[in-house]
DNA sequence: TGCACGATGAAC
DNA sequence: TTCATCGTGCAC
């Protein structure tokens, strides 16, 4: 499993999100790995994305989004679910939705307050370094390309034309996606 | 200092 | 369609 690179993410975030799909979502916590196949994702543009939690601005709870990328933007949604973006850079990040269980995951991991759950994944890593033994996204050599399948955001449709544009995405025909 | 509301998920 | 549950951002 070799991690991605911080060059990696610091690109248009649209390419990193499609790049995302079928890679290897890996958490080390209490003695245990492990392992999801990431099969669902949204981009978030940045502050000029009125979807995107960086459109009201450099706060407390975004500072993470307009850090450094590679790195983990963490939010709670609901009171009570937690939600783990990949940040590619000046307030733009990825939102990771669902991953495929591969190792040592007996829940359910289809959306993302489910998926952080599965993982173990809150608060304590805002911010963490996604390529730490933690927490990190991996890939594997000689893995083809998937289908990718593209569809309006879930849940912004208070953002205007933002909530029209294709940006999830997910990999064609997988069962473990989260909306159809 | 208070308050309306989510990048959700589950029940009914 | 309704509800659980609480941090956040903004109005007052």
């Amino acid at each position: 499993m070799q991690k991605l690179s911080k060059e990696f993410y610091a690109r248009d975030p649209v390419l990193v999100a499609r790049e995302l799909l079928g890679k290897f979502l890996v958490r080390n916590h209490g003695g245990v790995e492990r392992i999801g196949r990431i099969v669902e994702v949204e981009a978030y543009l940045g502050p000029h994305d009125l979807a995107a939690h960086a459109s009201k601005g450099l706060t407390p709870r975004t500072r993470a989004l307009f850090g450094p990328p590679g790195h983990a933007y963490i939010y709670l949604i609901y009171g009570m679910y937690h939600c783990l973006n990949a940040v590619t850079g000046n307030g733009s990040g990825i939102l990771l939705r669902a991953i495929e269980p591969i190792k040592n995951i007996d829940s359910r991991t289809q959306g993302p307050g489910l998926l952080c759950r599965a993982l173990d994944i809150d608060k304590r890593l805002y911010g963490h370094d996604l390529a730490s033994p933690e927490l990190y996204i991996g890939e594997l050599a000689d893995t083809p390309p998937p289908s990718i399948v593209k569809r309006p955001r879930i849940g912004v449709d208070y953002a205007k034309h933002w909530a029209r544009r294709n940006l999830r995405f997910y990999i064609r025909g997988n069962a473990y996606i989260s909306k159809p």
